[in-house]
DNA sequence: CTGACCGGGATCTGCCATTCTG
DNA sequence: CAGAATGGCAGATCCCGGTCAG
């Protein structure tokens, strides 16, 4: 838990950072000699601590959004140094526009308190990972926290080491600071935790590779380790509940599609989980039909209630049959919309679905169309 | 060539609560 | 104690195409 004094004391200390006083706007605390004085007038604790004027003015001169960056993290404009044209400039050398910056600071105020060295350096962390720097910029833009959040450049160093350890290449990696970047961010302690955790995990279940599971699992789902222990122990035990698992079927679908959805607030996965058992049951399904479906289709808990029955009720009435569905879930993949229209075109040209199955609803709109356009040949010449 | 099977790629932040630190 | 750092949570699919057997 307790991560390196020593480096933070050390980063500290080399954090050149531009000061700018509001000289002459301190004085009204100073000025306030007479102890009854600022007793009594100052009872509405106000100003506790006035924001930095002329680091205000600076940042509204960067087109910072203020009012955002005050509701995000107020004591930053308060404070004396501050590092805002250096950020600035640094971020502009890496390419990003001046608009860019703006939403970055505005988002997290906390990155003008990073000083250029700091920068430089998570900088080049970030790219032993990524291959340039727009690549790193797009995300910034798109996640300020997960790059300023933490101010400790050597945890993130750890955090690639480790990462690297468990056996995810730079390709897994690279997938995940895109994806989840705020990862990096964790302490490593947090991430080994995870990581411990699933080998536990394979081992209770009677696995006998516990870190190549560990290391699965993760590449299969890069969210996992942005996610709580707790949560994740609260879905494999709610999946393995919920359909009466052995522990090596339980091992067996971790290590699959079912890895995909542990990520899962767990409530929202009971809900699925809940909802989907209960139409299913309302179409004559069996139990057994459900769990079988869903060791076969676990993503399928992916889908909300609202959604999933609609679709469910769009295909049966597009003429498909709940058997037909359990045979081949992933025409549930597939919006509504594309469902819909597909289903629409489909009985345009009598298609049959008992004859030639459902498969056609599961390829990729390139194909749907090319196969259309060959029954639609065929049906204006019927020699064909 | 065709279709079934299968895996992969995109996407996923912004806020609040708690704990640590000077 | 203020501010910094860190942990945790809610939110909620869709689509493409390689490959291989027939």
């Amino acid at each position: 838990m307790a991560a390196l004094p020593g480096v933070r004391v050390f980063l500290k200390t080399c954090q050149s950072l531009s000061c700018q006083r509001p000289f002459r706007f301190v004085p009204v605390q100073l000025a306030s000699t007479g102890p009854s004085r600022t007793f009594s007038s100052e009872s509405p604790k106000q100003p506790v601590n006035p924001e930095n004027e002329t680091l205000i003015q600076s940042l509204s001169l960067m087109g910072v959004d203020l009012t955002m960056a005050r509701r995000r993290q107020p004591g930053v404009l308060r404070k004396d140094c501050t590092n805002e044209k250096g950020l600035a400039r640094f971020l502009q050398g890496k390419g990003a526009s001046l608009k860019t910056i703006a939403s970055i600071v505005s988002r997290y105020p906390r990155s003008i308190t990073r000083s250029v060295e700091h920068l430089e350096q998570r900088w080049r962390l970030w790219r032993n990972v990524f291959q340039t720097d727009a690549e790193i910029v797009s995300i910034l833009d798109r996640s300020p926290e997960s790059f300023f959040r933490s101010s400790d450049n050597g945890n993130l160093e750890k955090n690639i080491a480790f990462l690297t350890s468990l056996g995810l290449n730079s390709k897994d990696l690279h997938r995940m600071l895109t994806t989840a970047p705020r990862t990096f961010s964790n302490s490593v302690e947090l991430n080994k935790q995870m990581v411990e955790f699933l080998e536990d995990i394979c081992a209770e279940l009677g696995g006998d590779d516990p870190e190549q599971f560990a290391k699965t699992v993760i590449a299969r789902n890069l969210y996992i380790l942005i996610r709580s222990t707790r949560r994740v122990r609260a879905n494999i035990d709610n999946l393995r509940a919920s359909l009466h698992l052995s522990d090596s079927e339980l091992l067996v679908l971790l290590q699959g599609h079912g890895a995909e959805i542990l990520d899962l607030s767990s409530e929202y996965l009971k809900k699925n989980f809940q909802n989907l058992l209960q139409k299913m049951t309302v179409l004559g399904c069996q139990e057994a039909d459900v769990k079988k479906l869903l060791i076969g289709y676990p993503m399928i808990l992916y889908i909300g209630p609202e959604t999933l029955n609609r679709k469910i009720d769009c295909l049966l009435k597009g003429g498909v049959t709940v058997t037909q569905i359990l045979k081949k879930p992933k025409v549930l993949d597939y919006s509504t919309q594309n469902i819909t229209e597909r289903l629409t075109e489909l009985q345009r040209v009598g298609y049959d679905f008992s004859k030639n199955g459902i498969n056609i609803l599961d390829s990729s709109r390139k194909r749907f169309v090319a196969k259309m356009e060959k029954l639609s040949s065929e049906e204006g010449n019927p020699e064909l």
